[in-house]
DNA sequence: TATTGGTCAATACACTGTATCGCAGACAGA
DNA sequence: TCTGTCTGCGATACAGTGTATTGACCAATA
């Protein structure tokens, strides 16, 4: 509503005070909170507290708790490596990919609030920046919109892929011990159900899938789209079945 | 903790009390106020307000607030049309991400929790075990593995791309009126972020791409991923560029 | 020296999810 | 019919949340 945003307004000067104070602080502070016990340790309170100050005093750097968030979105944005400029478009995406991979692994806060609403920091913009220029150029990617629908379609899968993997790892470890399976996790509600015979391809996964290396799950997922984006843009290929041209979208109606 | 799921429990017969209750209407007094108001708007006073009862008389149907929302997400895959078997496949995958993209538009809180947590209800179960007999038999997907790694990747895909959409939508009109850039919705922020010159491809974005049909960027995306899973398994067919096998994942640290 | 302006802690408010408690009414047995 | 017990529900209560307001202090300025 108020069209200024954190990165708009400049710092209040550090006053000395009790305990010197800065948004980098608020931010580390609220980052070492969140990494601990999640998002839900995250209160004004909490990172106050850690900072021995009132909940108030951070209001004098943060407008709202939203923005907090936002910044900790971007300082974990500027933790995450980018390629060097030049490098091959499918390495150096692949590179970005592993590397929110990573991030999101060493904070697993941060798919709760991946996508959730559009980054506009400082580190988020040289982050999208430099994915989109990883396309800039090459000729297969004539246009800007072809720029941004691959990478687009990239960033869509990594947020995906990450999110549903950090879910599923905390919802196995908030169950008691790590086992290799969810079924296990889940307790026998999952076993009763698939006792019944109705979901037989969801049996096949629980018992017969190889549960064991999430990491190559991503890998694979991965190269799906990296492979269809080539084949894509390669002249002279058309790939695809049947429905190459998906029907009936649903974009029709309440198009916005 | 407890490894008793919603689904496990009956629901206690409906007393003659001040307004019969059950389950089913807690979900749907909760679904139309999320569907009004957005998922703060759903709050267990609220819900139970909006059924002349108090806030109390909800844990006799549910246990934590956690699990009317699995139960209201549940609803919502039960809303989502299966394909018929039998269908092809790109056909039946497209048909079924249309269908998520379509819920998630009538439902803008789905995407929320779409992926936050293991969805384990019954309508959420047919849904993925649809999603999997999709590609059950094709010579082209001879184990599981082979099929989950499709699957997986296009939830991944349609998740992240739907929560993306969803996000920016709602950042839009949030900030005032509907634009048709979001340069318009953040404010003079952006634009004097991008006059700096030091971020040309999101300049090139911002003003040069096409805003106008988000629909047709998820199918771009959409028919990546298909095209991808198409050509690897396409017999005979050696897809990609040079990255093929991606260079060192960051899979192996930390692995779980 | 008097005044002003800004910083910060304390207080307060509306709201959240949920534990506890006590009541009212339904039913079982005598 | 009376009496117990049992159950479902409302009211109350509690700890916690984000944030608006207030008032005190303290530095710099007039």
């Amino acid at each position: 509503m108020s069209n200024e945003l954190v990165w708009d307004r400049p710092e209040p000067p550090s006053k000395p005070s009790p305990t010197p104070l800065s948004r980098e602080l608020i931010v580390q502070a609220a980052i070492r909170l969140a990494d601990e016990g999640g998002l839900d340790e995250v209160s004004l309170r909490k990172v106050a507290g850690a900072l021995n100050a009132g909940p108030m005093r951070l209001y004098g750097y943060i407008e709202t708790k939203d923005e907090l968030l936002d910044l900790m979105v971007d300082e974990i944005y500027g933790e995450i490596a980018l390629p060097e400029p030049g490098t091959e478009w499918r390495a150096a995406l692949t590179r970005i990919a592993h590397g929110i991979r990573a991030a999101a692994r060493r904070h697993p806060w941060f798919v709760d609030l991946l996508g959730g609403r559009p980054h506009q920091g400082p580190n988020s913009l040289k982050h999208i920046e430099a994915s989109l220029a990883t396309l800039d150029g090459k000729p297969e990617f004539p246009t800007i919109d072809h720029v941004l629908g691959a990478v687009g379609a990239v960033m869509a899968f990594v947020h995906g892929a990450v999110r549903g993997e950090i879910a599923e790892a905390r919802a196995e470890q908030s169950s008691g011990m790590t086992e290799e399976q969810w079924q296990r996790a889940s307790g026998p509600y999952i076993e009763r159900v698939l006792a019944t015979g109705k979901f037989p391809m969801l049996a096949k996964v629980v018992y017969d899938a190889d549960h064991t290396n999430v990491g190559a799950m991503f890998d694979t997922g991965l190269s799906y789209v990296l492979d269809g984006i080539a084949t894509r843009h390669t002249p002279g290929s058309t790939p695809g079945g049947s429905a190459s041209a998906p029907s009936a979208p649903t974009t029709a109606p309440a198009g916005r």
